[in-house]
DNA sequence: CTGTTAGCGCTTTCAT
DNA sequence: ATGAAAGCGCTAACAG
């Protein structure tokens, strides 16, 4: 019907009245008298007036739009993330605008770009895969954008960062295997570039350590992140001249190929190997409902890095703000998770 | 250092030559010379030039941007969806703004109103559970804006739709079931009120009675898509006084919930009780890899919805377009999935 | 090929 | 309390 077309002129001219008063009228404004104000707001509905937030924004310079730049959507982690940051989003009256770098540096580049073009409020972001420069993120900042990172940050000063405490979340992933027995522990990890890959290793060693457990190099290996990665972890594992006994993986994707390999041999999950990893709320009991897992919520990463951000927005001053959130994250053990003999 | 407010009158001003010869050389137009172009773009570039896409975008009346509106960003399925849409979008140049309606009517209705309002070329969308007027989606139509429904669709005239061959996937489910040895199968249905769930239901049907299986209501259970329905189902099926041999389940989420249950107490799948359900790439093989499912790829609904849309915006044509789009899901049988006694 | 002019629809001083 | 006027930054006729 109404072809999206009726501006705030049109409601003026009707109303033989000027059309900053209308525009006064819709938002609400106190300068107004009541009896005016409901007589446009009554026209605006009848018209089926629909404000222009492009108008609008251009005018204030403001868009009430997050980018949000994740290396891929459908990683489960990412997702519930995106939705904890859709969420706090919405309620402060805010859109997200979401995009995947899918872990390629030149495709970030350019989403960066795109998202600087649509001149949002704010960048949420967990870094690429490839990201070793960070040249396009200190010129997103320069140009006054508010960016804060979750749980792939970059290790460069003065930055906001929602992070989980990789360091702790691998030492006690470590500790529990060692304290249930297991003495000759392997490490699945990630791209060695990423800085919560190397904080979980150091957790890792750090355990080890702790225990008189020497670190043995060829028990620790990297992935990128893909489930034929796990299996081809798992099979380098059993394929050691000795038994390992226990895995602590630091990426959900590595355990996930790894546990699937084990199940389709036979091989029983936590008694005959033990493992540990990295999971979330939905996947980590369905997996296997014996599995202890480190859990990190995406939902509250996400929740918490929107908050962060919006508060920066808020504040508006001028000055770079750097402030680093550190989530706990928690070792779920279920039951049975002790390994049963050896 | 450059703070973001360099305009193409800046870039003019400096090179003493009007600011529309500025707007045609950064649009590539061929009506500037190819030296002025040269040196216009130079100048941007030092000067950190970045285009206003919000000025731009208010001139032109056009966004590139589509919205996206999905029940819950989380669910794998639909996050996969995204990641589909997403990428087919970037390819385009186009950006997607995402949004979830928690499966509520009242946010869903907000939400279209904000998109609106942001003026994005097109929606894709699947509807809540609460969805059953249509009205702020017939409104958004009539302003102008394309609408694609994926996977949850309306069931009123004049919609473009990408969905899946639901009757036929609830029909081969149940009839894979009736193949492998059962007879008292039961079906974990989703909301009444949508679609999918109904025709699925209906395949159900059709596949009972094809090989003269009488439906007994009682085994036909619906959801809330949570997973502790599909306990509460699982467990209503456990307590009846007769032995259910089959589930057909229309919903992951029940499937797995009611798997965990069943894991827990140690009755196994598909020997005690075989279930097929609708499921995914990532997690089907892995919830429990001797599991036959129905697979339904979001990530190719999301793509092939994102085509369809942007293929509509690039047309038009003001006549409402619309096609529907069925894509077929398979049934995905994987090792030892025949129930080896009974 | 380039400049002039006129807005897109809204907000916001500054008057009155 | 309302109106007049200017302009956010860009694009698109229309001239020349």
């Amino acid at each position: 019907m109404e072809n999206n077309k009726v501006t705030i002129h049109d409601i003026a001219k009707i109303l033989s009245i000027d059309s900053s008063t209308v525009s006064r009228a819709l938002n609400n404004s106190s300068r107004v008298t009541k009896k005016t104000k409901d007589k446009i707001i009554a026209k605006a509905n009848e018209l089926g007036y629909k404000r222009n937030h492009l108008a609008s924004n251009l005018r204030k310079s403001k868009t009430f739009t997050l980018g949000v730049i994740v290396p891929r959507i459908s990683r489960h982690f990412f997702s519930s993330a995106i939705a904890g940051i859709e969420e706090t989003a919405y309620k402060k009256g805010y859109s997200v605008i979401i995009c995947q770098s899918l872990e390629q540096l030149e495709r970030e580049k350019n989403i960066v770009e795109i998202l600087s073009a649509n001149r949002v409020d704010g960048v949420l972001m967990s870094v690429s895969m490839e990201t070793e420069n960070y040249q396009h993120l200190e010129d997103l900042k320069k140009r006054g954008t508010r960016l804060v990172f979750f749980d792939r940050h970059c290790d460069i000063p003065d930055n906001s960062n929602v992070l989980i405490d990789d360091f702790q979340a691998g030492f006690d992933a470590t500790e529990h295997l060692i304290n249930n027995g297991c003495r000759i522990i392997s490490h699945f990890s990630g791209p060695k570039n990423l800085e919560i890959y190397k904080n979980r290793f150091k957790g890792y060693k750090a355990a080890l350590q702790k225990h008189g457990i020497k670190l043995r190099d060829e028990l620790v290996l990297s992935s990128s992140l893909m489930e034929k990665d796990g299996v081809e972890n798992i099979k380098k594992i059993l394929s050691l001249p000795y038994k390992v006994d226990g895995i602590f993986s630091a990426n959900d994707v590595a355990a996930i190929g790894a546990i699937q390999y084990l199940k389709e041999r036979g091989i029983k999950v936590p008694e005959d190997i033990a493992i540990v990893g990295f999971s979330n709320e939905t996947i980590s009991s369905v997996i296997e409902p014996s599995l202890t897992t480190i859990n990190q919520s995406g939902f509250e990463i996400g929740k918490t890095a929107a908050t962060l951000l919006l508060s920066q927005i808020k504040e508006n001053s001028s000055d770079i703000i750097n402030e680093t959130i550190i989530l706990k994250s928690s070792l779920i053990e279920r039951k049975s998770s002790a390994r049963q003999n050896n």
